[in-house]
DNA sequence: TTATGTCGGATTTTT
DNA sequence: TCCGACATAA
């Protein structure tokens, strides 16, 4: 029996509510806290698929995760288990369920679906942070917001003080207070700056990451709205339910009010993501939201890690100021402590590892089973160097991506103005890709085409900005060949990179490495069947790797595994390790101001720690090199251990340092005071 | 009105 | 180091 491999309690999760089911109802609401390593994806996957084997229709399941990748493994564990259990019959129940991905993914489905219903049109486009960020931007030096007496806040510090009211579904004068302090004093600037991002945004036809939340919420305050989107669905589970905000709980609770066919999962040792206004109290308050509350079941069975690695991270979790649940238990024996590993600096660090990293391979774990973590996607910079040096193949997950950089979000935006032409941000920034454009000109295009009907034609018949002459003509003629819709699709996108490509010459010194990603991006393309599904898709759910080579490795390849730590939630490698343990990076100063931070990013080193198997090595180099931020420029300064490894648990960790005595390439530092120079140049005239 | 150069300031994590 | 605001020259 498909179950027989799960224990007791995961047993119990997974076959939650089945009973009622088989007598026509729904289960009352399931919370599951699974820590760290401890089968919660495989039970997860059993539950879904012993709901599937019993009779559930897969197309009502929806299936809420924290990205893609999370996504698609859950369904391709639950195919399996199906066709396990149920044969050749069992037939494709991965496609089956096509209710699974990101909140916003799965809110920008139901927008477009229900966009008559919510008065909105279903063709809105999607802007990413960068592009929120801009819009933010116009509508600030609309208002008059960029020439100050002091300094206004920078478009990004805007815009994430907006997000956050959103997401936490709190007031703007109370965020401020407690998360941008130093903004404090331009609460109605920001307020009627926000106001008009909003208008502006409507305007556009576009919806950013936040209104696709925002929108579904308010959709479901409407009580038959609600209802109706409920009744879609008979089960509904929603995993790392720890670093969900207010306002996806609000859409939740919407959809289901009692409860029944419930499901969260999660851990609140786990919740690193409270920077987006993500709160524990989601998954604290779940069970009492509901009467009878929800059932709970608690996994702390960790089949990942070996014994003494969990002993020290359940030592760092223990010294969490609030303590919810569990600690965490293994049978998986083993002499090997974690490592506390010294090194002189950053580039030691990073021979340190590329050194481990090959012993590692000659004894048998693949590069791929291996992992580096750090807090700051810039903080893997040296180590980057020193395995390209060493020819050591890797792929980066966290930090800037792919699509972050000028050259693509170009290209992309070619299709977005095509595909939307009230897109300022996209406009703006085409039109001032042309010789001859600044901005003045290209805010005079973009109004004449906004008071036109037919804005791609009006495009194409305005008199050209005076110093533009033929390539604003060869823009206009390009907008007009892609149109609003794409019957060319794929085979517009060569066009639209040919008339790319001279301008990217233009502009750019690396010409020929961008070029290499245009090509990229055009193979992409044709995996999606449509313009609006691609740029949708690409919005919510970027690729998520960047590698050093010239283009992603083949699958087949082996690769080192560099990543962030939050983008290395839910998985896990044989041998991990953990990059800067220094306070300062870990916990990160930034931040460090409240309590609330430190206990995040104490929680964060958890989550690094929990993510090995058999070897866990942390890093701690004696100095660091600081840039920018303060006053006096790049400076080195001086680090210790971080502050969450305090000495009375230094016996759980095996300490050493690198090089070992004695094998130093560099000499030893020489005692002070060895030679008395002054004295030997004052004697040479004596 | 656009293109270019200088200077001052900057906070990390992501859908 | 990188980005954005500002000033200046074409």
């Amino acid at each position: 029996m498909h179950l027989d491999t799960l224990n007791d309690n995961q047993r119990r999760a997974a076959t939650h509510g089945v009973a009622e089911m088989l007598q026509g109802d729904r289960g009352g609401p399931l919370l599951i806290i699974a820590g760290a390593g401890s089968g919660k994806t495989n039970t997860l996957a059993h539950r879904v698929a012993h709901l599937i084997v019993n009779g559930a229709d897969p197309a009502r399941i929806l299936l809420m995760t924290f990205s893609r990748r999370a996504a698609e493994e859950l369904t391709r564990r639950v195919e399996r288990i199906c066709t396990q259990v149920l044969g050749a019959k069992a037939g494709p129940v991965g496609a089956a369920l096509n209710f699974s991905g990101t909140f916003h993914a799965i809110g920008a489905r139901l927008l477009r679906e229900y966009a008559g219903e919510l008065g909105i049109t279903p063709d809105f486009t999607i802007h990413d942070r960068e592009d929120s960020a801009d819009l933010m931007n116009l509508v600030r030096h609309e208002l008059g917001l960029s020439k100050t007496q002091t300094r206004f806040p920078a478009k990004g510090t805007c815009l994430a003080i907006y997000s956050r009211t959103l997401n936490a579904q709190a007031d703007l004068a109370e965020v401020l207070r407690t998360a941008f302090p130093w903004c404090a004093a331009w609460t109605a600037e920001l307020k009627t700056l926000f106001g008009a991002y909003v208008e502006a945004k409507q305007r556009q036809n576009v919806l950013d990451y936040d209104d696709l939340l925002l929108y579904w919420a308010e959709a479901v305050r409407e009580p038959a709205l609600a209802a109706h989107m409920g009744a879609r669905f008979d089960h509904i589970m929603v995993d790392e339910y720890q670093d969900t905000n207010r306002l996806q709980a609000a859409i939740l609770l919407a959809l289901r009010p009692d409860g029944r066919g419930l499901t969260v999962v999660g851990d609140d040792a786990q919740s690193i993501y409270s920077f987006r206004a993500a709160t524990v109290r989601n998954i604290l308050d779940f069970p009492r939201a509901f009467s009878p509350p929800a059932e709970v079941v608690t996994l702390e069975r960790n089949y990942r890690s070996t014994q003494p690695i969990l002993a020290a991270a359940n030592a760092v979790i223990g010294e969490a100021q609030e303590r919810f649940t569990k600690n965490l238990w293994s049978e998986r024996a083993s002499g090997r402590r974690p490592r506390l590993v010294s090194v002189r600096d950053e580039t030691e660090q990073a021979r340190f590892i590329a050194d481990e990293v090959l012993a590692h391979r000659e004894a048998g774990t693949l590069l791929k089973q291996q992992a580096v973590l750090f807090r700051a996607a810039h903080h893997s910079g040296p180590l980057e160097v020193e395995l390209t040096r060493r020819n050591i193949p890797f792929v980066k997950f966290g930090g800037l991506k792919f699509l972050d950089s000028a050259h693509v979000k170009d290209l992309l935006a070619v299709l977005r103005f095509a595909q939307n032409p009230r897109d300022r941000v996209a406009g703006f920034r085409l039109l001032n890709l042309l010789p001859g454009v600044g901005s003045a000109s290209a805010q005079k295009v973009l109004d004449a085409m906004g008071e036109s009907p037919a804005p791609l034609k009006a495009l194409g018949e305005m008199a050209p900005p005076p110093r533009a002459g033929a390539d604003f003509a060869a823009f206009a003629i390009l907008m007009d060949s892609l149109g609003t819709a794409d019957p060319h699709w794929p085979a517009e996108m060569s066009r639209v990179r040919r008339w790319y490509e001279p301008h990217l010459e233009r502009i750019h010194e690396d010409a020929d490495m961008r070029k290499a990603d245009l090509l990229q991006m055009e193979a992409i393309a044709a995996a999606y069947p449509g313009r609006a599904r691609f740029l949708t898709e690409l919005t919510l759910d970027p690729p998520d790797a960047t590698s050093a080579e010239a283009g992603a490795p083949l699958k087949d390849e082996d690769y080192l595994i560099l990543s962030t730590i939050h983008s290395a939630k839910g998985q896990e490698w044989k041998s991990v390790f953990v990059l800067n343990v220094v306070d300062g990076c870990l916990p990160s100063d930034l931040g460090a101001g409240s309590s609330a931070e430190i206990e995040e990013e104490r929680r964060l080193l958890y989550v690094a720690m929990t993510r090995a198997k058999d070897d866990l090595d942390l890093v701690v180099p004696q100095r660091f090199f600081v840039h920018g931020q303060h006053a006096r420029g790049d400076r080195h300064v001086y680090a210790s251990r971080t502050r969450f490894i305090p000495a009375k648990m230094l016996n759980l960790f095996e300490a050493r340092s690198w090089p070992p005595p004695g094998e130093a390439e560099t000499a030893a530092p020489l005692g002070p005071a060895m030679v008395d120079v002054r004295g030997r140049l004052r004697g040479m005239w004596g």
